[in-house]
DNA sequence: CACAATTTTCAGTAATTACTGAAATAACGT
DNA sequence: ACGTTATTTCAGTAATTACTGAAAATTGTG
C-alpha cells in the first residue's frame, strides 16, 4: 500500500476485512474503500498501485463492483483508460446495495419458498415442514415488499421516518383513533 | 441426506446454498434448515444422520449456530443428549440476525468511522476523505439507531407499519401539519 | 490497417476455509 | 471410582476461493 495516508489505509483495510464476512472478497472491498474515499476517479493502474495487488486482480474486482452498481465508469478527455468512482450519494449506495441484495439473496429464496408451500404433500412431517416454510414466506415478503415499497420514498421522507424511531408507534396509534372517529364503522387495524 | 423428504431436502439444501453467500458455511446453513423445519428437537446424532456429514462437524455448526443465538439447546427427560430446536417464532429469528449483524459487522464500522472522523488531518485529500467518511458514518447510525428503536415495537405494530409501506409518507406530511397548528412556532421538521 | 496502449481472460498456483477421524474431555449412572 | 455414553478439540487433509502472470482480445490513433 504505498502513497495512502495513515487514515485512509485504516479505512480500506477495514472495508476489505468487512467484505469478506459478506459474500464480497478482501480486494474488492479495499478497491470500493479506496474508490469512495478518493476525491477524483482513479484508474485501473492508480489502484494497482496503491493497493499493491495484480493489474488483474483490479480489473476483475471492478468488474465485481459494477456488477453491484457501485462503481461508476468514465473517460476522462484526452484520455483514452477507464476511470473509477464511487457515487457520492450515501443514501443512493444503500439503496443499491439493499437491492442488490435483495436480488441476489432475498428473491431466489423467496420463490424457492412460494414452490415449497404450494406443493401437495400428505406426510405430517412434511404438513409441519410446509407450515413453517409458510411463515418464514410471509414474513420475508412483508419485509422485502415495504423495502422495496420504502425506496420510492425521497430521501427527507425516509430520515424523518428514522429519527422518530420507536415514535411511529404514537403515529400509528392517532392514526388507528383516527379512522374510527372518521369512518365508524372501521377499527384500528 | 437420508430419510429426508423431497420437500425438506430442498429447502435444506437451499439453506446450504444461501448460507455459503453470507458468512456462514454450507454446513450451518443446512443444520440450521432442518431444525427449523423439524417438529421435534434433534439431536446431534440425528442431524448427522439426516445431512451425510461427521458427528465433529455438526458439533461445530451447533456451537456456531448457539453463537448466533439461533438454535436452543434442551434436554428430554431420561435422556442424556443434548437436543437442539430453532426458535419457532419468525419475527424474533429476524430480530436475533439482525441484532448479531449488527453487533458484528455494523458496530465495528462505526467505531472505526468515529475514531476517523476525530483524527486532526491537515492533507487536503485526508480532509476529503474524513468528509466521507462522516457522511457513511451519520448514515449508518440513523439506519442502526432506528433499527435498535424499532426492535422495542411490539410485532403488531411492526407489522401494521410494514403493511403502510410506502403510505407512511401520507402520515408523516399530516403529522407535520399537525405541529405547526399546535406548535405555531414549530416548523414540520 | 498496423501499431501501441489498455483491458480482459484464464490456466496455474497460493491462500483460505471447510471438513474429517481419532483422541481427549466431560457428563452421568452404578 | 469405574465404565459407558455423549461431546469437543484439533491436527491433518480436502475443497474452495482468491490471486497472479502471461497471453489474448479490445480499443483507439496515425
Amino acid at each position: 500500500m504505498k502513497n495512502l495516508s495513515p487514515l485512509v489505509q485504516n479505512f480500506v483495510l477495514h472495508f476489505g476485512e468487512m467484505g469478506s464476512r459478506w459474500g464480497i472478497n478482501r480486494t474488492v472491498g479495499q478497491i470500493y474503500a479506496l474508490l469512495y474515499v478518493s476525491d477524483r476517479p482513479l484508474n485501473a493502474d492508480e489502484i494497482t498501485d496503491a493497493l499493491d495487488f495484480s493489474r488483474s486482480n483490479v480489473s476483475m474486482g471492478l468488474k465485481e463492483l459494477e456488477s453491484w452498481r457501485l462503481v461508476r465508469l468514465q473517460h476522462l478527455p484526452g484520455d483514452r483508460r477507464e476511470f473509477f468512482s464511487a457515487p457520492e450519494d450515501v443514501w443512493m449506495i444503500f439503496k443499491t446495495l439493499a437491492e442488490e441484495r435483495k436480488k441476489r439473496e432475498v428473491d431466489p429464496t423467496l420463490s424457492m419458498l412460494r414452490d415449497a408451500v404450494i406443493t401437495d404433500v400428505s406426510d405430517a412431517g412434511d404438513k409441519f415442514a410446509q407450515q413453517r416454510m409458510k411463515a418464514m414466506h410471509d414474513l420475508i415478503e412483508l419485509v422485502s415488499s415495504w423495502f422495496t415499497d420504502v425506496h420510492k420514498l425521497d430521501q427527507d421522507t425516509l430520515v424523518q421516518l428514522m429519527r422518530l424511531g420507536a415514535k411511529v408507534q404514537k403515529l400509528l396509534e392517532f392514526k388507528g383513533k383516527l379512522k374510527i372517529v372518521a369512518g365508524g364503522k372501521k377499527s384500528a387495524t
